[in-house]
DNA sequence: ATGGTTGCAAGGCAA
């Protein structure tokens, strides 16, 4: 099975590129990133017609993430984690895909560091950590793909020199 | 070197 991850910055915008990708690389099952579209004009019926089927958590503006399988559509298992009420982004959902579990993520930015997006992005880990042990409990075949927001090395970066401040 | 870019959505925010 082929996954992939994208994060798109737009679903609309990025459309015509998303369907060339999809159509060159033919993934079985692609985790998108940062739709910044609400959940009632995600773009469902183009996808459809690239052979894929989807689910997805949209929000106004910001985040969102989808799972696009192709040739079927992802039998939904999850949207959010648990551990906080008030979060109101939407940063995870969770399919079966056959009988694989993928779960699609967006990590928050955290920028910037120090201050409450940072201790933000801190609890999103601790909270993405215990969902993953819960996960790892169960049987089956499990995937967390997406975008984890971590950079290891400079060429993770646009411009490193601005970050090293 | 204190600026540089893009998407959403309609001014500024987030990345």
């Amino acid at each position: 099975m082929k996954i992939a991850t994208f994060n798109v910055n737009g679903v609309h915008g990025r459309l015509p590129a998303l369907l060339r990708w999809l159509a060159e690389f033919r993934p079985d099952v692609a985790c998108l990133q940062e739709l910044k579209a609400p959940q009632e004009k995600f773009p469902e019926a183009a996808l459809r017609v690239a052979g894929y089927g989807a689910v997805w958590h949209g929000q106004k503006s910001w985040n969102g993430v989808a799972i696009l399988a192709r040739g079927l559509k992802p039998v939904e298992s999850r949207r959010g984690l648990s551990g906080d009420p008030d979060d109101t982004h939407s940063r995870y959902i969770e399919a079966l895909i056959g009988d694989v579990r993928v779960g699609c993520l967006y990590l928050p930015n955290g920028n910037p560091a120090p201050g409450p997006k940072f201790d933000y992005k801190l609890r999103w880990f601790e909270r993405l950590m215990k969902h993953a042990d819960a996960l790892l409990a169960t049987a089956g075949a499990v995937v967390l793909a997406g975008d984890y927001n971590v950079i290891p090395t400079d060429l993770d970066v646009y411009k490193a020199r601005t970050l090293a401040r």
